[in-house]
RNA sequence: GCCGCUGUGGUGAAAUUGGUAGACACGCUGGUUUUAGGUACCAGUAUCUCACGAUGUCCCAGUUCGAGUCUGGGCAGCGGCACCA
């Protein structure tokens, strides 16, 4: 035993134990209570990052905390390997994706072992292994023979120079982020999943969801974007051309002035054809990024492709514009327009000199409306009364009035209010088979092709006879060659004969395998479930899934808050549906982390401001680590780096060291080894302090275990270990004060263990222990030592503290009434008023109203 | 632009169910030990005020005996926006 605190040793010695009896190794075991804890795996870019860092600490503590409540807790770990970042170092540092990949990972993997995470190594996954994603390929495959899969055009951004696809994250500005060409949006062929067929699925799932934050399901459920509305069919008066839109306010069809299409649109494309100033247009809305963000930020621009379109109930003639903010891709291609009624609407037709033509009409009854206030939600739009509502009131000139209300203007409509509206028109239109009510989602479907090397293959052969058919089973996996040179002008695989040259597995003709790759969130959305049956060689999952599924606690980034997250929900229900795994959801529990900062942003190398991890495991070790994470913040919260915040815990643990050694040192030369505490034995301070021991595991126990604010969990520690240490004099006078000493130490190691894993592994084994801390239980609360004597209430006068007074523990309303209007503080404070009311808070406080 | 979150001392934060604002730390100031620096230990530290006391949780209104916490409206920062992972 030192007696000063080396963390490196004690860490190697405890990470070496914990591997040699292979503590974290586990089975399934119907006798112990499963929990399955993940944290999010990282894309192995190099070397751990802080975020990596503060993710891992959370997921160890939960699984160390509920391996200490007698559970059969399973971490696993992995790498999710595919990526664009590979491909950038393939190119700037002229080695192959997969070597660098796989270098980076052996890296890492010693990180994390250094860091003392407790990981079933067992079960390790890696996306880019063929082991890992031939069966992904393989569910593709049979997805496309149930209709799940299907393929259709869809935009990318195009580097015309570098004639290459490019990533949102690789347009700036507008621009390709290497060659610096305008970006230019073109339509290719693509694969998608119907994530819309289960769209309804997954937003009633949300519901059922209560370990998710409230924010998440808001945010999905959003993003999900459920909306009742209608479709209308517009006629082109100039050709026998149908033009469809969709709109969720059908009760303002009435208000139509104008309809729009996108820019691609075939409508648009065929008038271009001799229109030289159009064909300008369309050219012009090419150049632009496929962000949504971009697209709603831009300019809204349109132009008159000079047809008209037949209003289906008035019969009126409204032009037909082109718009740029109208996208081919989404619903039809083509939005009807009511200026009176839609900010965006208004606008256009400001700017164009459109007709803005109101239909609807505040409801609120009252003589005087204010637009700029009427609440949509709390209109009565049931009980409105028509006779008043004033047309007049509401003023179009500044903006568009988007409440709903009383139809006016609206011919055999008028009167109806919104509501009703939304039904009859549709209703209306359906009997003259121009329209009929639909659900309409946000959630497009997922394209999960991607013009890139370094991802897993998507398994489709084309044939010129068969078209796109499957690859079979029996040929799977299709694996990506690893030996290859990026040059950054698409994919290699396109210029590699020997992998795309093929015959149809059908008809047996020469043919061509797909050169696109999967979207690496494919790979993320299953792996939690691989985790359950590792080495399982003959199928995607085995028996173990069902075991372990769902898991029960997953910690990661706010950021993945919706994709991720929503196509892992997604992909689940698909195995579901396969026979694969139990249950609807993967994820039962979940942690946000939040990120962490440097100087107030998040860090990264463009800013530069990035800590690395390694520097600070080799200067004050994993504990000091993983402390400073757990203790800087609660964990949805981000976290600001601090390096004099480091320093202080390091200097905390370097205490609990020299504290802990002195306590042994005493043991010894006192020769009390065998002293058992006796509660009953213990002098006043003795008490006070047994008190606070229990009164802290209890609360640390619901810190950690339920509200997860483990910041608050590490603080109450050291307040026990505060008080212990001013009491030092008093406790070492006596043998049962040394007891009580010994087992609030126990005690604290107990339950920072699954915090600093290893500095608690060492001192328990000093101590005198000879199981492993690893292997204790969490300590027992003794709910006598709970108990109180007295109460401390809080006076206020007029709500403002005034005095406090000690209550024996039983007193009755009336006494505490009465002893708090005898108060010192409260006398002063009432003298010459009149006493209003008391009010008593049960052990709390009284507030005396007076005046 | 849309969706979501956050805002408390010099700093990170705490206040769990509407009930003592600032626990626990970092930093700073002073002291003890030390030749010195560092370490370790002790004391102080929201603001104003000599003090009594008053004020104080981004801003403005409201509900309440009582608001950091609830409601409405603003401002600022952050995350996501479908090809970064």
């Amino acid at each position: 035993m030192s007696h000063t605190y080396k963390p490196e040793q004690i860490e190697l010695e405890a990470q070496r134990y914990w591997e040699q009896k292979r503590c974290f190794n586990v089975t399934e075991d119907d006798s112990k209570e499963k929990y399955y804890c993940l944290s999010m795996f990282p894309y192995p870019s190099g070397q751990l990052h802080m975020g990596h860092v503060r993710n891992y600490s959370i997921g160890d503590v939960l699984s160390r905390y509920m391996r200490m409540q007698g559970k059969n807790v399973m971490q696993p770990m992995g790498w999710d390997a595919f990526g664009l970042p590979a491909e950038n170092a393939a190119m700037k540092h002229q080695v192959a994706p997969a070597k660098w990949t796989r270098e980076n990972i052996n890296y890492m993997r010693e990180q994390l072992k250094r860091l003392g995470f407790g990981y079933d190594w067992d079960r390790e996954v890696t996306t880019c292994d063929a082991d890992y994603y031939r069966w992904e390929q393989w569910l593709f495959t049979r997805l496309y023979k149930k209709g799940v899969v299907y393929k259709k055009n869809a935009v990318v951004n195009w580097d015309p120079v570098d004639q290459t696809v490019l990533a949102n994250e690789q347009v700036i500005d507008g621009r390709g982020w290497r060659s610096g060409a305008l970006v230019e949006r073109k339509e290719i062929p693509q694969w998608f999943l119907k994530i819309t067929d289960y769209a309804e699925e997954l937003l009633q799932g949300l519901d059922q969801l209560d370990g998710w934050p409230e924010q998440v399901r808001t945010m999905q459920k959003n993003w999900i974007g459920r909306s009742e509305g209608a479709e209308i069919t517009f006629q082109i008066a100039e050709s026998s051309e149908k033009l469809k839109v969709f709109t969720t306010r059908p009760d303002t069809l009435m208000g139509v002035t104008y309809v729009a299409v996108a820019a691609e649109h075939p409508l648009s494309l065929a008038m271009a054809e001799n229109n030289p100033a159009l064909q300008q247009f369309i050219a012009e809305a090419k150049v632009m990024s496929t962000a949504e963000a971009d697209m709603e930020t831009m300019e809204k621009k349109g132009m008159d492709i000079g047809l008209k379109a037949i209003h289906p109930i008035s019969g009126e003639q409204v032009p037909v514009y082109t718009a740029n903010f109208v996208l081919m891709g989404y619903g039809e291609g083509a939005v009807m327009s009511v200026p009176a009624h839609d900010q965006r609407d208004f606008e256009f037709a400001g700017k164009y000199g459109l007709d803005i033509k109101q239909v609807i009409a505040p409801a609120d009854g009252a003589d005087h409306v204010d637009v700029d206030n009427v609440d949509v939600e709390k209109v009565d739009v049931e009980n409105v009364d028509v006779e008043k509502v004033n047309v007049e009131k509401v003023d179009l000139d500044e903006k568009a009035f988007t409440g709903k209300g009383v139809l006016v203007n609206s011919a055999q409509f008028d009167g109806l209010t919104s509501l009703q509206a939304q039904s009859e028109i549709p209703q209306a239109l359906e009997k003259i088979g121009r329209g009929n009510k639909r659900i309409q989602y946000r959630l497009r479907d997922w394209g999960v092709s991607r013009q890139r090397y370094w991802g897993a293959p998507i398994p489709i052969i084309n044939c010129p006879q068969c078209g796109a058919v499957a690859v079979p089973e029996t040929d799977l996996p299709v694996k990506l060659p690893e030996d290859v040179i990026i040059t950054g002008e698409g994919s290699p695989l396109k210029n590699m004969p020997e992998f795309y040259q093929c015959q149809c597995p059908e008809c047996g003709a020469d043919a061509e395998r797909e050169t696109d790759t999967f979207d690496t969130f494919m790979e993320s959305s299953w792996y939690y479930a691989r985790y359950c049956s590792p080495g399982c060689d003959s199928a995607m999952l085995d028996d173990r899934a069902k075991y372990w599924a769902p898991v029960d606690q997953y910690v990661g980034g706010i950021e993945h808050a919706i994709l991720h997250l929503l196509y892992a929900r997604f992909y689940h229900r698909l195995m579901r549906d396969e026979g694969l795994i139990s249950g609807d959801e993967p994820f039962k529990n979940l942690l946000t982390q939040g990120m962490v900062l440097k100087d107030g942003a998040k860090m990264s190398k463009s800013k530069g401001n990035t800590v690395d991890p390694q520097g600070i495991i080799d200067q004050y070790g994993a504990d000091t680590a993983r402390l400073f994470m757990m203790y800087a913040a609660p964990p949805e919260q981000s976290l600001e780096w601090s390096d004099s915040g480091v320093e202080g815990q390091y200097k905390f643990l370097k205490r609990l060291w020299k504290t802990v050694t002195a306590h042994i040192d005493s043991l010894r030369s006192e020769g009390d080894a065998n002293v058992v505490l006796d509660a009953a034995a213990l002098d006043k301070d003795g008490k006070k302090l047994r008190h606070k021991l229990h009164q802290t595991i209890s609360s640390v126990n619901d810190d950690i275990g339920r509200r997860h604010t483990f910041n608050t969990a590490i603080a109450k520690v050291r307040e026990l270990l505060n008080m212990m240490e001013k009491m030092s004099h008093s406790l070492q006078q006596s043998e049962q004060g040394r007891a009580l000493r010994h087992n609030v130490l126990e005690s604290v190691l107990l339950m920072l263990s699954p915090i600093v894993p290893h500095i608690t592994h060492q001192l328990w084994l000093d101590m005198g222990n000879d199981t492993a801390i690893v292997n204790e239980l969490w300590p027992q609360v003794d709910a006598s030592a709970l108990l109180e004597d007295t109460i401390q209430y809080v006076l206020q006068v007029n709500g403002k503290l005034r005095d406090k007074i000690e209550v024996a523990a039983d007193a009755d309303k009336q006494s505490i009434e009465k002893l708090a209007l005898e108060a010192e503080g409260v006398m002063r404070n009432i003298s010459g008023k009149s006493v209003r009311k008391v009010i008593v808070v049960p052990n709390k406080l009284v507030n005396i109203v007076a005046n």
